[in-house]
Parts: C-alpha cells; structure tokens; sequence
DNA sequence: TTTGAATCAGACCAAAATAGTCCTATTACA
DNA sequence: TGTAATAGGACTATTTTGGTCTGATTCAAA
C-alpha cells in the first residue's frame, strides 16, 4: 500500500531528535521513546539499527545513549530507512539477477522494465532529502 | 516497506493488456487471468475497481469483457494504483484534516510536515508517468 | 426461450508482514 | 558492587494482504 512502516517514522523521529540536541552529548532510549511518545522497546531497536548501519554511534553504560555518527547534512531519508527496512523495494524482481523465487511472474512479466524506472525515481526522492531538511 | 500491492500489479498489467489490444474489442478478465498468470478471481476483482474507477468500461454477457475507457495516454500510473489501493499513502495523517484518529502523535509529531512534501514529489512520480509509458 | 458466457458483489479464509513485548546478557560508570 | 544504559533474541498480537468461494445478474447466441 506503498506506506512507510512505524520503524521507518521513529527512526526518522529519532534522527531527527538527535540532530537537534546538537550539543554532542548522547541521547538515550529512553529520553526519545518519552519525547516522542514511541514504545521503549521499539526505538531501542530502532536506534541499534541505525548504529549497525554506521548512521548513529552507541554508548553502553551510566551516561550512554546514542548520537549521529555523521554529519546531518551528510544523512538521507534513504539511508534512514533503509536502516531499518531490510527489504525496501516497490516489487520482488528488482536484482538484476532475479530469478523466480522472488517472483513466479517473472519470465512472463511485462510491467517489469518501467517498474524498476519508477523505483529509480523513488529512490532518488528519498536519496536527495537529507536529514537537515526534515528538522 | 513501501512496496507495491498484488493488486496494484496486477491492475498495471491488466492496463497494458487492454491496452495493446488495440482493436477495440473486449478483453475478458479470464483472457487477462490466463495470459498474466493472474489467478482469475482477483484479477477480476481489479477490473471491477478499474470499472468503478471510470478506467474502464465492462459489458456483461457473451462476447462480454473489459475496455479501456479513455486513451492510455490520458490514464497514469497513479489512477491505476488508486483504482485499487483505497488508501495509497506514505503516512496516515496526510488530510489536511487529519485527527488523532488518524494517528495518536498527530499532535507531537515533528516530521509530518516533511513527510507530506516527500510524500507531494512521490504522487509526481506516479502521476507523470502515463500507461503509454509502460506499453 | 433456454443456455451459457460473462460481469458484479460480498463474505470468507489463510498466510504473511507489522507492531509491539519480554527477558536476559553485556558494558561501563560512579 | 550497584545501577544505568545498550545488545539481542524469542515471542505474541494485530493488521494487512492475497486469495477463494458462493451466488446473483446480465446479455447474446443457439
Ligand atoms: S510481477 Fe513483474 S514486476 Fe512484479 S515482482 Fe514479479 S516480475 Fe517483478
Ligand atoms: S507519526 Fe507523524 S508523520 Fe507519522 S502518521 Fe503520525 S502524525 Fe503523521
């Protein structure tokens, strides 16, 4: 239905939270899930996955938390949700190499082409908006 | 994960079928089934929608089937999806009266704005790019 | 006028994806 | 050593999706 999940909102909600603070303390969980009214677990999640892809950095312990690893400027909507959508894509059969169990369609398709043009557009959409323009 | 519905694929290829058949007969939802690989019934579902959607016209009963209803340079992309998807959109807060029905951080939310004018260049997309364009 | 080919309409079901929770481990600071 | 934090996995509940089934209606041809 072509939605953006609740992971992909609160990483954005937490990005942005963190760019804010931009004195370079750390943010925590805690202190984003009760600021943005998202459940505990969740952005905990949330925000181990955007460190797992190198968006944000963590630290354990007393006076731990997160903060971004780069620049605002230098992070896009793209990189934030692709952090934390493993599987971001319009349609099953976008690898060059995809074979039929992505999609039994496949040799038969033949919507195939514009589809990954369309993508393409898409992507670009979400590559060019960086973090600065959503705070 | 912002992927494309079934349904949306199927009412795309169904599109291009009617579409190639240029003479201007009648395409049956079970011709469509069968030459996409597209169970029948859902198929069928679509070009009702299609039909409801004015993108289509149907005659019932012998020699019966579906046609386009306007020139497929008048249809896009996203009259297509819409046709199917009852509520195609990224967020769930994008009417300009949306309520805390919508979304219960409607009104702690600090990315809905952007989101929305993320959510404007998407709709272009869809919306620039007409069925001809995926003939 | 009967038959059959087709759309129309709705309820229904199964599988998958999403959203959220729980529990335990680990780390580091005070 | 206690506490505040991240790390990570298993688990559950809810929603959405994809698909099926049944029956009614319409219309043309036999
Ligand atoms: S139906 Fe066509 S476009 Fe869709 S996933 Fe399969 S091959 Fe790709
Ligand atoms: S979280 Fe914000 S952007 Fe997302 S649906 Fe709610 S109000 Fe809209």
């Amino acid at each position: 239905m072509l939605k953006l999940s609740k992971k992909a909102e609160y990483a954005l909600m937490a990005a942005k939270f963190m760019a804010m603070k931009n004195s370079s303390g750390y943010s925590t969980a805690k202190e984003i899930s009760e600021s943005c009214m998202i459940p505990y677990q969740l952005v905990a999640k949330v925000l181990q996955n955007m460190v797992k892809s190198n968006l944000a950095i963590s630290a354990k312990g007393t006076n731990g938390g997160f903060s971004l690893a780069k620049n605002p400027i230098d992070i896009s909507v793209m990189d934030i949700i692709k952090s934390v959508e493993s599987n971001y894509k319009l349609v099953d059969c976008l690898q060059p190499k995809s074979s039929l169990e992505d999609c039994s369609h496949l040799d038969c398709c033949k919507i195939r082409d514009p589809l990954i043009e369309i993508q393409r557009k898409i992507d670009k959409v979400f590559s060019e908006t960086s973090l600065v323009q959503i705070l």
